[in-house]
RNA sequence: GGGUCAGUAGCUCAGUUGGUUAGAGCGCGUGCCUUAUAAGCACGAGGUGGGAGGUUCAAUUCCUCCCUGACCCA
């Protein structure tokens, strides 16, 4: 007896005992520890930060590891699972400062750093159990318990392993660079930091006019554009684009400027070119500056030079502050010019500035706009909005800021990784080439340090040298670092070793020329962190070297689209320069989620979907699949709890209530799969074969499809299979059969192929739902023991037979076409039909439809099948023109040629198919240029489609219509029965009150009627004080009653 | 401002090495079928394939430009 499930069954009931299930058999573990050690699948994980929430957006992430991780176990690989945590960097500092009320650095300092790393540590883990419970009831399998943390010292002294590595190479330094930086942090944030905090601003753009110095243009100005006015004061230089056209013009105002030719529309009056320059020509004309409280100490106040200078906005001239821009610093770099910074790091203007002294860089544009109009310096001022970074958690505007910075030259082996990028298997692919490959293209230096407490801290000492510069050393493992240390045993007496600040930045170090170190006070950026892992985990390399090697590259890494310059590229960066190849061979990028209406979720908003509910509501199983499956995995997804429904009415419905009609039948009929005798595919129906071979061939797109790493097509087919195949088509189609099969080799038959069926897809199904695939595997093959351990690694090539599959799908276009017409007549399904008119063109055609002829005509309720054979005189017969064909052979001709096809009568279309080729008006057409058809067929109503046409026999006679009657009669009773919640085995008594006519058609039929409806006994007594039913068929009046015996 | 991707029915998505009636599911209307089905089937309504050009005998598909959206970057 087969287990079936139960009433109350539910999915989201079933996770619970499934999780149960698969803890009490230690599942995930054998499904590691079982597999040969040598065939190994390398996954690595991307650890999250468990001090925020899990989301959504972490559900889908997982769901697409786990479905790979999954596949691959049963495709017998052994694949480890480490999970990993992710625990240093600002998102940690942020929670703790919000906990604590720390406003900015200097509260932080007051709190004092020790305090403050311990109150980080401490708040890690903050909604770890979250993590732990999201993890178990999505069924995503990972060894929690053997997780690493970037932390842990064991795991920092691998980082550093690595950061000494870069530093030997000369590949890690410290430099001064424009940066992103946070006034309040006082600290350069991270390009993805960034990228988290732009908002729309609405900011001024000045035109402000520089006078220029030169006697030759004494009453001219440089015209220039800028939208930072606040930079003015340290404004040191113009620039211009050496290779485009500058002109001097006169306006009607009698105001003469400079200015780029293709920014002529800047101007507001009317004027006259006076002369022309090439940019070149301009460079060292000197101007007075616009403000002079700031000091300088070098040549400044003229004109560069600079590709960057684009003509796209402003007015081809552009105004430089070294401190506060990339190109600008790289202008005074070049040219040697100071660097001025009238705003300092915590983003006010420094005491020099007079009245904007200690006021915030941005509230002073208005009153620098003011000044210089005053001055009569401004051109003309226009408010814009523009997208401008701000820092994610303190909500205000970034400043670009030249600061000390350490890092790493990724510049130096950017070919390589461009050209180890080829090797990775994206997915999508676009990814790769495009938006990583871009970003790879443009590489810049990566900035690694950063002014915090909370991080993994850079491993660099130095010491000053005679000439009052620093020289660094590099630490690379704790070894190194008790060997060089001076105060180790002194720093750690009394507490445990830990190499956070503040203690390290106690660590005093001896240089190889013997002088006193001191720790540089940075930590690192936490991408180095994440991206240090596939070594880092293992604490390679001062363990697991072997394990290390062997598991390098990962075969598969997956995360959302917002790690492209995330932890993708660290991983890169880092794997690239250390071990010369790709940290990862394929990887799988899945979209953002938003809300339905395709908004970013955020809390603000109210839209954020929590997974718990939706597990708890649907089920795992079900957001699972929905997630991966409705819509391609990169694309990002509008999140719509409605869909998600439909797919557990559809997909999880069906197959459960095919499951459900397996067991149903096969405990009703007494079959068991393992102890039925096995029927060779060979040996069973035509519609056996046809199915399995269907499921062979879905069963081969689904390996197919997975080896590309190309899950949502994968499932889709499965999905398809199930509804389309076989639900709808081989078990309704059967049922009759599994009720009452011919014999027991049609019965092992027929279940065995159901039951294969259902396994396969189970099987199929098990790494993207995982719970209801173990349950029915478990009920299905209760001695197997769990899906997951099961190997699932092949198709069966030889049972995949075209031609069962070719001549299936023409019966079900019969089908189709013959409901279709019965429709149109108004003929129901239930009223048997005399004859259907099939013409076919071929041997080969008719063969195929003779095979599917009574699948047609049960599915349809027709008598006969008359196959119309080519040369049928009633068949009018078509042509039409192959385009494909025609349209390189005649080409401009195909109008014309089109044209003539369509007119061809029989006597062409015979000729055509004799002699294989027929001329008309000057072409020669060949079987190919060609595709016939069958349009009419003489005295019939006929219906077609591309491949087959059909005619309908609508006539009824006396026979046909008497059956038709006792059908809906039959339909009548069972109607009644169902609803009365009557068993299939109960047998009952029918009572009818109709007319002779009606009566004498009925006593007629009783045999077959009792047969159909389960009745024991029907007569027409006329019982007293009963409730009959009243219906009419056909227009007829009668009633019924119907009694249980 | 630059990059990537996308824009196909009311919604979610297929498809197209360029071939002349662009498909499915959901939703809607009508009818049908059913003793596994909160299912299914048929018919119907619903599409200027984001817009404009170009290449071609032929463009939803290739090219250019533009518009819109999402993301990434400045």
């Amino acid at each position: 007896m087969y287990k079936n499930l139960d009433d109350k069954f539910s999915l989201p009931g079933l996770a619970d005992e499934m999780l149960d299930f698969w803890a009490k058999d230690d599942t995930f573990n054998k499904s590691v520890n079982e597999k040969d050690p040598k065939k190994h699948f390398t996954f690595y994980e991307g650890p999250p930060t468990a001090n925020g929430l899990p989301g959504i957006h972490h559900v889908i992430a997982r769901t697409v590891k786990d479905i790979i991780c999954r596949y691959k176990t049963m495709q017998g690989y052994r694949v480890n699972r480490k999970a990993g945590w992710d625990t240093h960097g600002l998102p940690v500092e942020v929670e703790v400062e919000k906990q604590l009320g720390l406003k900015s650095r200097h509260d932080i300092y007051e709190f004092g750093a020790i305090n403050f790393n311990e109150e980080c540590k401490k708040s890690i883990f903050k909604y770890l159990s979250q993590w732990e419970i999201l993890t178990q009831k999505m069924a995503y399998w990972i060894n929690l318990d053997d997780a690493y943390v970037t932390f842990h010292n064991e795991y920092i002294e691998s980082v550093w392993w690595a950061l000494k590595k870069f530093f030997d190479a000369g590949l890690m330094v410290k430099g001064f660079k424009i940066l992103p930086f946070c006034p309040i942090c006082e600290s350069p944030l991270s390009s993805h930091e960034v990228a988290q905090g732009y908002v729309d601003l609405k900011d001024p753009s000045v035109y402000v006019t520089f006078k220029i110095k030169n006697e030759e243009y004494k009453d001219t100005e440089f015209l220039v554009w800028t939208t930072t006015p606040w930079t003015l004061p340290s404004n040191v230089a113009l620039c211009v684009n050496p290779t485009s056209d500058y002109v001097l013009i006169n306006t009607k105002k009698d105001e003469k400027f400079i200015l780029s030719e293709s920014r002529l529309s800047v101007v507001k009056d009317e004027y006259e070119i006076v002369k022309r320059f090439k940019g070149t020509e301009l460079e060292g004309m000197e101007y007075e500056p616009l403000f002079s409280f700031m000091e300088v100490e070098k040549k400044a106040y003229y004109v560069t030079l600079g590709d960057f200078v684009t003509l796209d906005d402003g007015t081809g001239i552009v105004h430089i502050a070294p401190a506060y821009g990339e190109d600008d610093y790289n202008i005074g770099q070049k040219y040697d010019l100071p660097v001025l910074q009238a705003v300092y790091r915590d983003g006010l203007f420094v005491k020099a500035a007079g009245k904007y002294a200690g006021r915030n860089f941005k509230e002073c544009d208005p009153d620098l706009i003011l000044e210089l109009k005053a001055n009569g310096r401004l051109y003309k001022k226009e408010m814009f909005t523009h997208s401008y970074p701000h820092c994610w958690r303190h909500k205000v505007p970034l400043m670009y800021y030249a600061t000390d910075s350490w890092f790493v030259k990724t510049t130096t082996y950017k070919d390589k990784m461009i050209e180890m990028n080829k090797q990775i298997n994206w997915n999508p692919p676009e990814f790769g080439s495009g938006r990583f490959g871009n970003w790879l293209e443009e590489n810049k230096d990566w900035a690694i340090s950063r002014n915090r407490f909370w991080g993994t801290p850079l491993p660099v000492w130095y010491y000053l040298d005679d000439d009052g510069k620093e020289v660094y050393e590099c630490v690379g493992s704790i070894e190194e670092l008790k060997k060089k240390s001076t105060n180790f045993d002194e720093v750690y007496k009394d507490i445990p070793f830990d190499l956070h600040k503040p203690y390290i930045d106690n660590i005093k170090l001896v240089s190889e020329n013997g002088k006193e170190m001191k720790r540089v006070t940075e930590v690192i950026d936490c991408w180095f962190d994440s991206g240090s892992m596939p070594f880092a985990q293992y604490h390679y390399p001062f363990e697991n070297k072997e394990w290390f090697e062997e598991n390098y590259p990962a075969d598969f890494i997956a995360e959302g689209v917002d790690q492209t310059r995330g932890w993708f590229y660290s991983l890169h960066a880092i794997g690239t320069f250390l071990f010369d190849k790709p940290a990862y061979k394929n990887l799988i990028v899945n979209g953002l989620i938003l809300d339905k209406l395709g908004k970013k979720m955020s809390k603000s908003v109210g839209n954020v979907v929590n997974p718990f509910d939706m597990m708890d509501k649907h089920g795992a199983d079900v957001l699972r699949w929905y997630l991966v499956g409705n819509s391609p995995i990169g694309k990002s997804k509008n999140f719509n709890e409605d869909e998600m429904v439909d797919v557990k009415n559809k997909f999880f419905d069906t197959l459960i209530n095919t499951y459900k009609f397996f067991v149903l039948y096969s405990n009703m009929i007494g079959f068991d799969y393992t102890a039925s005798e096995k029927v060779d595919v060979n040996e069973r129906q035509e519609i056996d074969r046809w199915i399995i071979s269907k499921l062979n061939s879905v069963k081969k797109k689904y390996f197919e499809n997975l080896e590309g790493y190309e899950i949502t097509k994968a499932i889709r087919v499965v999905h398809d299979f199930t509804i389309d195949e076989l639900s709808n088509w081989f078990v309704r189609r059967n049922r009759k059969r599994f009720r009452y099969p011919e014999n027991e080799a049609d019965k092992n038959s027929a279940y065995q192929t159901l039951f294969e069926c259902l396994r396969e897809i189970v099987k199929m199904i098990a790494p993207v739902s995982p719970f209801i695939a173990e349950k029915l595997y478990c009920n299905l093959l209760p001695n197997e023991g769990s899906v997951h351990l099961s190997e699932f690694t092949n198709f069966d090539e030889a049972n995949i037979v075209n031609e069962l599959e070719e001549q299936m799908a023409m019966a079900q276009e019969i089908v189709y076409l013959v409901r279709a017409v019965r429709v149109k007549n108004n003929l129901k399904v239930r009223q048997p039909l005399r004859q259907l008119l099939v013409p076919v063109l071929s041997e080969e055609e008719k063969n195929r439809l003779l095979r599917v002829k009574d699948i047609i005509l049960e599915e349809i309720n027709v008598k006969e099948l008359k196959i119309l054979e080519g040369d049928s005189d009633i068949i009018v017969k078509k042509a039409k023109p192959n385009f494909k064909s025609i349209g390189p052979k005649f080409g401009k001709d195909v109008k014309q040629v089109q044209k003539i096809i369509l007119s061809f009568d029989k006597a062409d279309i015979s000729e055509l198919q004799k002699a294989g080729k027929v001329e008309k008006e000057g072409f020669t057409f060949t079987n190919d240029d060609v595709e016939l058809f069958t349009e009419n067929i003489e005295g019939w109503i006929v219906e077609s489609n591309n491949a087959v046409t059909i005619a309908l026999d609508t006539k009824l006679d006396k026979e046909l219509a008497d059956e038709g009657f006792v059908r809906e009669f039959i339909n009548r009773v069972q109607n009644y029965r169902k609803n009365n919640d009557f068993e299939v085995n109960d047998k009952i008594s029918i009572f009818v009150k109709t007319n002779d006519e009606i009566n004498s058609i009925l006593s007629n039929n009783t045999e077959f009627i009792k047969k159909e409806v389960g009745c024991e006994k029907m007569g027409n007594k006329i019982l007293e004080g009963k409730e009959y039913i009243n219906t009419d068929i056909n227009d007829v009046y009668c009633e019924f009653y119907i009694e249980k015996i």
